[in-house]
DNA sequence: GTAGCACCTATAGCACCGTTATATGAACTG
DNA sequence: CAGTTCATATAACGGTGCTATAGGTGCTAC
């Protein structure tokens, strides 16, 4: 029987090792100050995670199941290619999010060594693309449109991380998730073949108009009127989900 | 008792560093390992680099100059477009060329850590666009197209890297550049109604967004603002900014 | 020359790290 | 109760990043 009050060593290992990885910005963290904040000594730690890197692809596993939950469990719209944003943009939130997790679960990725976390995110959106396919909204397979969307979407990821949070231009991930998309799937319910390279998506050409009008203003447009356009243009722009 | 022919111990000792990590699979490399393979004892290590992590940086920084050399001897081929292509196989093909180097370079960075070279790069790609700005055929600011061509780009390269060299296809790369490429620049010729240099028109990219809004509307504004929207729009649309 | 003076390198050692051989306690089984 | 197994603790080993201190080395000034 477990006492109820306080988790068993095992797991205050994890969470000690998951936080302190957490706050200590990227450096390495000893396997003193982990059992040490687990109040536990160091051979327990030996004993159920094997080692500090079995230790550390437990919490790696953990984020990941974690990862896999959050997409599991959202809606579906109905909506293939809107279930597409969705996806994308909590992938991205989860990255800021987590982001020391993040990095070590997309930006470290060794050749031969984990991809088996990797190839189930990428299953499973290539789950949802697969209802996308289904509705005739794919013009390349379920597969290879996954493996791009996910290669986009992970480095676009990466580089909100790596910038200061307060200069996060969360427009760089809106822009890039329309143009994959685009070239992925066709916006139109209708027949397949007609091509949308006419209209981009509106989301790029609100973007677009948005950087336009930094630099020069229209003087068709007063003030006022201007500063509501521009919000406007703001919320088609970001388009956040919920 | 100096050798002429020789490097010095500080050039010996990047040398070492970089061999090293490349060898070594991603694991940890040594102090020690580093300085025996310079021929060279600990203290000049430190005299020359401050720390272990000042003579990683400076590999780092070698390798990003390295990069930054190739992208700037490409040969201009006067098609922009063409040009954007060229830089994207440039990039992930340095990264299939020295995957550890690239995996610290680009997969690794901390927030606040070292922005300069990323910046760098980030920069460079800029240029590029701002030729394919010049010449008419970019929807959205250089800048933005930068980012997330660069993204895009990162996002591609370590998922090719992350998968076995056998078993790595190619046309990840081509279809995810040709989808950010088709959605940031236009293939067609000059439009003549652009005028300005590094952004394209309010005209343009007003026009744009007008014809995308004709298929699909944008559930973020309400259906009166949609209105007044669509009325400016064409307001900005029909005549030239000042 | 040689004295002074920066520079660069080596000896030897510190404090810390990941890890483990060994031992002790607790809990279940017969 | 004895036997077995699991979980934790004590204490230590070799390796790591790093440095206080001291010793050459090649220069310029006299």
């Amino acid at each position: 029987m477990k006492k109820v009050g306080e988790p068993a060593p095992k797991v205050r290992l994890l969470r000690a090792a998951a936080a302190l990885l957490a706050e200590s910005n990227g450096e390495p963290v000893s396997t003193r100050q982990i059992t040490q904040a687990a109040r536990v000594t160091a051979p327990t730690l030996y004993h159920h995670f094997g080692d500090k890197e079995g230790l550390f692809d437990a919490v790696v596993a953990e984020g990941f199941s974690e990862y896999l939950d959050a997409e599991r469990s959202l809606p579906t719209s109905g909506q293939p290619i809107e279930d597409l944003r969705m996806h994308w943009d909590n992938h991205v939130q989860f990255g800021l999010d987590h982001p020391h997790l993040y990095l070590v679960m997309f930006g470290n990725i060794q050749p031969e060594r984990r991809p088996s976390m990797v190839a189930s995110a990428e299953a499973f959106l290539e789950e949802v693309l697969g209802r996308a396919a289904a509705a005739a909204r794919l013009v390349v397979s379920p597969h290879e449109a996954a493996r791009s969307m996910l290669a986009a979407n992970i480095g676009v990821t990466l580089m909100l991380i790596a910038e200061p949070a307060a200069k996060r231009n969360l427009e760089l991930s809106a822009m890039t998730r329309e143009a994959v998309i685009s070239a992925v799937a066709t916006d139109s319910e209708a027949d397949p073949t007609t091509d949308t390279e006419g209209t981009p998506s509106v989301v790029v050409a609100a973007i677009a108009l948005n950087a336009a009008l930094q630099s020069s203003h229209p003087d068709q447009l007063s003030s006022s009127e201007l500063k509501l356009f521009l919000e406007w243009l703001q919320r088609i722009s970001s388009r956040s989900a919920s």
